[in-house]
DNA sequence: ATTTCCGGTCGAAACGTTTCGACCATTTCT
DNA sequence: AGAAATGGTCGAAACGTTTCGACCGGAAAT
């Protein structure tokens, strides 16, 4: 394969000046750009990305983890991190840990061995011990999307998730609902923390008792959830709607309620967090609180950039977006 | 950050010993492979990715290259080949071509900056031309996934395309339908020839009259297919079923039949090409042809880091998939 | 007892870039 | 007219590895 020695040659000039002329980065004749130009072409040379890697020590590949990139969620945000990084002169590689901080570990060492110009990460945890652990594996620049790590000084871009909740509870507490379940996410985490937190809220305000056995244990994918749903729903007084934080989960209580041979919305109502393609298509038509996803997305690797292009260090701010209720047919006034 | 010179330093061996011991390249003691994991972990040295991929000409990286990362399809063939290429110590990286050329120009050119060591693709057009491109610009192992290029050495995986729609349409035939309609692909890829004939056979060998107007145009992707579904149910005679070549068309005619207040199945059947994780909670259950999409993904990643690890060249063989049908709740029998 | 072999270690070259200081003509300033 | 600045070019060093030939001492083979 062709290497800048061999288009210097062919351009018959050194090749430290065929450098120069391919990366603009001294003054060189437009005699010379057009020579190296013609012998790039017939030589095809494309530049050993390794080779300027180990020179300049720096790379032109950014690192993105998610959990799972199976989930409609995160496809949509690695294909708009995708675009953004393509169009800035940069790689992304898309990793999923599957919420195993062991595969975490791997897929950060590897990205490491690569020398990364940055991460964006949706984090597994958000403890605090997990964070230190981020900590000391990461040296490069970095911004946690989606979810906040407790007293870290990674810039975050995150979703309102008090509001989410909030505002999916309010719609149910509207349409008459009293008995509202709630199929949490994996304990410990902030987001499911705070979207716990929107929940009894505003089941507080507006005077509703707060069960514990109204909520139902997840972990953001559908197996738990659907288990739980299962569960609950053969207990005596089973809720009569069910918030849920997270779209697989939502679908995973959609299996359960189909299984059981209860209809919703007639029996129960459904409103879930986060948007995705099909919602409008299941049956029935998901009530869903819409996460304005490209936008975090495109900010996320927005920061990211600038952060490498400025050699700017972590500044340890938060951005925050916010939630939107989409009303669409899983949900329904109770009906005495 | 550390170097494997500092690890020799460290460790009181010269840095082509250290080397040795660290890849089992060449017989070192005991002693010093124990004391230079010491200093490894002291030091918290990572092997620097572009100095050994330079000095050694290979790289761990492998290319995936798909049409859209946010379809389920993708997204499920991502994620099996990031499985297999990190526990063989290989880096997968991503990217969706939008079924654009120039896209999938500037992608491969980036990959070839960076070297991978192979390629797993799922082209967007088989034409012999394109197929020619491709040729011209790879230059590394490469399997073609789902999609044959005419008369080219790539070795490929892919699904049954005939049998495929031959079983959809014999599905559909056998519930007594006669005037069955058809989502077609992207004209000109073998897939979607493919599964034309498979579509044109079976409706030929059931004696059902070829209508050219019951052809529809599609893309693979939602909204063109959901706009020509739109269209022929509008006219006289309409289908009384549709064949769908893709999961996301099936989902566009799902749109473009409520939008217009017909019911499926009631009024209309449909069965599509290609099985997802949401199929069954869709209004109504789609009935489907199962691709055995996670035994493609794994045979075709398989073959290249074969292809990789033994040097050995293409052999442009071609392994077949069959697919299976699934009924679910989107086809019924006509009613007269 | 001499040769041969082998395990273990080392130094140096090489991979393909970027970058820096040096150099030479010109041009511009004083 | 001489000094300084500028545009254009070059050679060589450096980035962090792997790899290869050379070397050494001791064990095995003759």
């Amino acid at each position: 394969m062709a290497t800048i020695k061999d288009v210097a040659r062919r351009a018959g000039v050194a090749i430290s000046t065929a450098s120069a002329a391919l990366n603009r980065s001294a003054p060189v004749s437009e005699d010379v750009i057009a020579k190296v130009a013609e012998a790039v072409r017939e030589l095809g040379y494309v530049p050993h990305g390794a080779a300027q890697s180990l020179r300049s020590g720096q790379s032109r590949l950014i690192g993105l983890i998610v959990p799972n990139i199976t989930n409609p969620h995160f496809s949509a945000v690695a294909r708009i991190i995708e675009n953004v990084c393509l169009s800035a002169g940069y790689l992304s590689m898309v990793f999923s840990t599957g919420q195993d901080s062991e595969r975490e570990d791997h897929i950060l060492r590897m990205l490491r061995q690569q020398r990364v110009a940055g991460l964006v990460i949706i984090p597994t945890r958000s403890d605090s011990e997990h964070g230190r652990r981020l900590m000391a594996d990461i040296h490069v620049p970095t911004v946690l999307l989606d979810m906040l790590v407790e007293g870290l000084a990674f810039d975050v871009v995150k979703l309102d998730n008090v509001a989410a909740t909030r505002l999916a509870t309010e719609h149910l507490i509207a349409l008459g609902h009293r008995r509202i379940a709630v199929l949490t996410g994996i304990a410990g985490l902030i987001t499911s923390t705070d979207r716990l937190e929107g929940y009894l809220g505003a089941c507080r305000r507006a005077g509703l008792p707060i069960e514990a056995r109204l909520q139902l244990k997840g972990d953001y994918e559908q197996e738990i959830a659907a288990r739980s749903v299962m569960e609950i729903m053969r207990q005596p007084d089973p809720p009569t709607a069910v918030v849920s934080f997270s779209n697989m989960m939502t679908l995973g209580a959609l299996h359960a309620l189909r299984a059981l041979g209860i209809d919703c919305p007639r029996e129960i109502s459904i409103v879930g967090i986060d948007d995705f393609d099909f919602a409008d298509l299941l049956d029935p038509p998901l009530t869903v609180v819409r996460v304005p996803l490209a936008p975090m997305a495109e900010r996320s690797i927005g920061i990211l950039l600038e952060m490498i292009g400025m050699k700017r260090p972590a500044r340890g701010t938060v951005e925050i977006f916010q939630p939107e209720l989409i009303a669409r047919a899983s949900t329904r006034a109770v009906t005495a």
